[in-house]
Parts: structure tokens; sequence; C-alpha cells
DNA sequence: AAGTTTTCTTTACGCGCGTAAATTATTGAT
DNA sequence: ATCAATAATTTACGCGCGTAAAGAAAACTT
């Protein structure tokens, strides 16, 4: 391998004893050329390590075969779990995905969308902030390349959202907790950042309602990402003071329920189903660290893989038909209730 | 803001009525160019929405303004956090990061090093996966560009390596436990991916030695990176057979400490320090979620701020004064003793 | 105001590759 | 072997920008 440096094309076509044109076709679909003149070239390319120029490749096209992928928080195991899982899909496709992490603000979401723009990307996977995202930024990199969200909605916007269906796996899992024990209380922030909290808000108050238990809301203060540090500090002081009106809490995500897990056991108050077990707290989203809390967390997974191969899937079915949908797609996918030891 | 769409530095020369070149230094370096020339450029920015094509300009480049930034798995929240800290290094600097994962897999890692080659980085920060990873590819870019590894060593491979000093901190945490209980024993994994958990090994021997007891070690198997899930279900094993000679257990990384915390409350097996508690439980790294265990795990804090930056920092050096450094760099940064309730 | 220095403009070429058109070579079927 | 179809080669141009050289203009000196 590598006999000596290759500098461009020009000078592989010349050791390669292959033309120019027909190795840039080759390099932009293998399969355009006879398979004869592809081995050709393979064997050209073990003996002397070329790689097209990517700059080169990109600046004329039009379109790249680059994949913005958009993250509001890599440090969030789940999003980074949803992260991967797209990526791999764009590899599968043939794209270069390139994930992009808004480290839970605002601001750099719009920074990385701006970035994104500069790369020409075919198209973009973007998991919003939702109603805070700044919609005209998402709108206008929207008009030059197709975007699918995933995860949380901007109402409206984009070609496609996937996501989950809150109000059925809500559903599920109040409808769970109202048959084994005491009707839930709801455990959420006073201002949420992402519309997913605001769906299973409104899935919790249904879903009571048809059941025929009162709705008892806890919203918390709190700011930024920091969940987990929220649901131990507030929803602790809420147990402190007894304020919890039934023995069953159902946290609006499993960061806050890990959080209030641990503000329980701080205060000595067992948690789960067995003997002296005071009380019950489920989540919401299967986190990955959820099954190894203590007691470990009863909570409904989102079937990540199924979200990010959707989405990914919708956005190839855009760039392969060369043309925008005529209407907004919307996915939705049922969450499945996983019973742990919390409720 | 965009008037009509400005399609190269030609047109924004037209528009903005300064001359191609001139522009061309500005956006290389602002300062380049006189202040009045400078406003008046950025006037007709703002006024026009141009922005120079990214892989035009890093065509004709040698080298570009980006710089590679390599962990082993961003699912990992302290990668995820590192990771961050040396983006946010780079972009202060006026670099583009490029972030890639490597999922967990020394494959991947290659792949990430092989796709860098091609992007031409000005230099890449790479945590390595240490003696697993391919130290033929480490060097085969590190050839081509200035490579500093962080968090895991490669032995006198690259430029510099910026981690924790294991041996210090290893023994601080002994110490403070063997003063304040029983001797701990050390758990850890049979064939650990990273070579700081050799280090932590060899420190935990000597440091038992110097405080004159005998060293317990418990090694166990498992593959991949599902620590918690190992520490839970082999920890979990030689907890329910009493294995441990002592009650106290210091693990190589706070992930296997909390699988461990995770098998101890299943086995109703207190852990901490007040009554009735029959074992103490020691971490390392001082992980995001090792605050919110029950009980809150007791830990060494590595310095992520200061490695990362300081990371950074070797390489913004050898990119000013544009010549490798004649020997390699160590710096090992001394790791804290977080006291919370597990040990 | 004249001279010096700094900055900008004009002109021109090159980077590595995509791609189109015309031509030649190869393949496959009859 | 012949002819049509397919694939490769030759030639040539363009992409958007970096950058060098020479001259013009503006900004500082004194």
């Amino acid at each position: 391998m590598a006999e000596r440096k290759i500098k461009n094309m020009e000078e592989f076509a010349a050791v390669s004893g292959i033309s120019r044109p027909t190795l840039s076709k080759y390099f932009n679909d293998p399969d355009s050329v006879r398979s004869s003149t592809r081995d050709k070239i393979e064997r050209a390319l073990a003996k002397y390590d070329y790689r097209p120029n990517v700059y080169a490749i990109n600046q004329n096209r039009r379109t790249t075969k680059n994949i913005g992928v958009v993250v509001p928080n890599l440090a969030d195991p789940f999003f980074s779990e949803i992260g991967r899982e797209v990526e791999q899909a764009c590899i599968a496709q043939g794209y270069s995905p390139i994930l992009m992490s808004s480290h839970g603000s605002v601001a750099q979401e719009v920074k990385n969308l701006e970035a994104l723009r500069a790369l020409k990307p075919a198209g973009v996977l973007l998991a919003p902030f939702g109603r805070a995202s700044d919609r005209a930024q998402i709108e206008r990199i929207n008009r030059d390349v197709p975007v699918v969200l995933f995860d949380a909605n901007v109402e409206g916007a984009c070609e496609a959202f996937v996501g989950t269906d809150n109000s059925q796996s809500i559903d599920l899992i109040v409808e769970y907790l109202c048959r084994s024990g005491q009707p839930p209380c709801f455990f959420e922030m006073q201002t949420p950042s992402n519309p997913n909290a605001n769906k299973r808000h409104q899935a919790y108050m249904e879903s009571m309602g048809r059941h025929g238990f009162p709705a008892h809301v806890y919203k918390v203060e709190g700011d930024g990402w920091g969940f987990e540090e929220i649901g131990q500090k507030q929803g602790g002081k809420l147990l402190y003071e007894g304020r919890f009106k039934t023995d069953t809490i159902l946290c609006s995500n499993d960061r806050l329920a890990i959080g209030l897990l641990s503000a329980a056991y701080e205060l000595g108050i067992g948690v789960g189903l067995g003997d002296g077990r005071k009380l019950r707290i489920a989540g919401h989203d299967d986190h990955p660290f959820s099954r190894f809390t203590c007691p470990s967390l009863t909570t409904i997974a989102q079937d990540y893989a199924a979200i990010a191969n959707r989405a990914a899937g919708t956005l190839f079915e855009i760039l392969d038909t060369q043309k925008r949908p005529a209407d907004r797609m919307e996915t939705l996918y049922s969450g499945t209730l996983v019973m742990r030891d919390s409720a």
C-alpha cells in the first residue's frame, strides 16, 4: 500500500491506467462502471491509497452527500443513543452524517443550523427543542434542503415528523398504575423545554379523566438540562412536605424520576412494590440508566431504533424522489410498558 | 437581510464595492483589513447574507481550520462532557471542531481517523481506546497532522498526552478508605478496554502496599461498554456469594460502581456510612450520575475542564508555532476526592 | 504639500474535481 | 464476422476561491 503519494485524480489516472472521467464516475458510484474496470481501479486503489479530495468534490455539486443530524444535547444518553442510530442509518445509505449537539441551548441550535447551511447537506435530521426553537431558523434551512424532525415536533414545520405517541404511551402507564394501586400524581417541570412534556401533561389529564380519577399535577421550577437535580431537589421538597396526594408518582420523564428516586432514598422512603414500600414512582423514556436506579425504574420505552430509522428513511425517500412531499407526514410510534421494581 | 441571493464572492464584491482579493483577506482574518473597509464589508454582509463556500475555501489550503475530535463513546456522559469542553475550546480559538464518536468500537475509531484524513484537519484531539487502539492508524494520521491524546494514553505515540494522574488519585481514595474504615477491595474488569484501568490497578496495589494492607482484587468478565450491567450482574454475584474480603469496595470506575450499587440494593445490602449499613462502595471519575445514585457515590473527580482545555491548548501551541515539539509532552492532572454517602 | 507607508484594486493563474461532447474501443448478440 | 449497443477515452470548460504581482489609491509623516 501507498507506494508513493498520489496527489490528485489526474495522477491516479496515470498510475491506474484509467481515464480521469471514468475514475470520477467510479468514485460517484462504483457500480456505474464495467466490472473489469472496477477491478482494475480497485487493484490500483489497494496499491496506491489515493482518495479524492472531499472539498473539490463538494465544491461543484449543488448538493452534497452529507446529512446534518442535530440533537438538543448529546450529554443526554437518550439523544446520544438515538443520534447513533440515525448516524448508522445514514452510513448504510451511503451518506455522511454530521452529528451536532446543541448542548441544551437554543442559541447553539441556531448556530448549528447556520453552520449546516454552509456545508450544503443533502438533508437534515433535526431533533429540535420544539416550541423554544427558533422557528424562523428552522424554516430557513428548510428552504434550502429537506428537513425531517424527530423526537420533538414543531407544528407544521418541515417535511415530516417522527416521534412517540405520547397520548398512547401515557395512557398505557396511567392505566397500569390505576389498575395496580393508587392513581398516579403527575410530576413535571414548570417550563418544559420540550413539547413532549406538554403532550404528556395533556395525555395524563385526559387519561385520568377517562379512568374517573382526579388529576394531581405537581409542577416544579428549574432551568436547563439538569433534570435529575431538579427532580431530586424540588421533588424531594414535595416528598418531605408530604404534598403528593397519592402514593404513586408518574414523572414526565425518566431523568426527573431518577432525581426523585434519589430524593426518596435520602428521605428513607421505600419505593416500589414490596413490603414496607410507601411510594411508587414511574417514568417515561426508558433512559439507559433507568434499569440501574434503586429500585429499577418502571417506565415507558420509546422505540429509539424505529424512530431513528423511520426519520432517516423518510428523508432518504424525499432525497430519492427529488421532490418535497405534497403534505407533511407525521409518524408516531407506540411506547411499550417496561415493568421494573419502582411501580 | 438577504435582499437577493449572492452566488459567490465575485458577486458579493460587486454589491459591496470591495474587491474580491480584499474580501478573501477579510474572510481569512477580519483584522487584516483596515477598519473602514471592515465596516463596509460588514454592513454589506448584514444586508446580503453571503457566506463563502467552505468547500472552495478548503480545496486549496494544504491544511484547514478544522480540528478533529475523536472520543471512544459519546453515549458515555463522561466523554460527552469532555467532548463538549474540547469543542468549545476549539471554537474559542477560531477553529471548527469535528466531533466524532467511535461508539465503543475500535473498528469505528479506525474509520473515524480514516475519515478525518480526508478532511485535512489542522490537528486532531484524540481520546483513544489505548492499548486496544490501532497504533498504526494513529501514527498514520499523526504523520499528516499533529495529534494530541487525552484521557487515555498510547505510550510514546503522538505529540502529547493529557490525562489524570491515576496513581495520585487512587492513592488519595485508598488512603481515605483505609483511614475511615476497612481497607478497600478493588473491583474491576478482566479485560479493560482502557489503559487507565491498568494504571488504577497498579496504583491500588502499590497504595495498599504502602499502607500495609493486603490487596484484594476482584476481576470480572464482560465485553463492551455496558459497564453498569457488568457491575450489576457480576458484582451482584460476588456480593451474593459473600466473596469480598472486606466491607469496602473501590471500583475501577463509577459506571461499575453504579451497577454494583444497584446490585447491593437489590440484595438488600445497605450501603454507606450510617447505622445498619454493611458495605462501602467508592468509584472513580465523578460521573455525572454519581450524585444521583442511592446512596450518592463517593468518588474521585477528574478535572474534565482542565484536561480538555490543556489538550486543546497544547494542540493550538503546536499549530501556532508551526512545528512539532522535539519531545513528547505529558501532562497529568490530580484528581480530587468527592465525599458523598456511599463510603 | 511632498514623500513614505500601508492598503486596496486589477489582472491572472491554479487548485482538484464534475461534467459535457465527440470520438474510439469493447462487448454481446445475431 | 458484422453490427449495434455499451463503455471508456480525449478534450475542454467551469466551479468558487486562494494567492501572487503590479499598479493605484488612501492614510500617515514631517
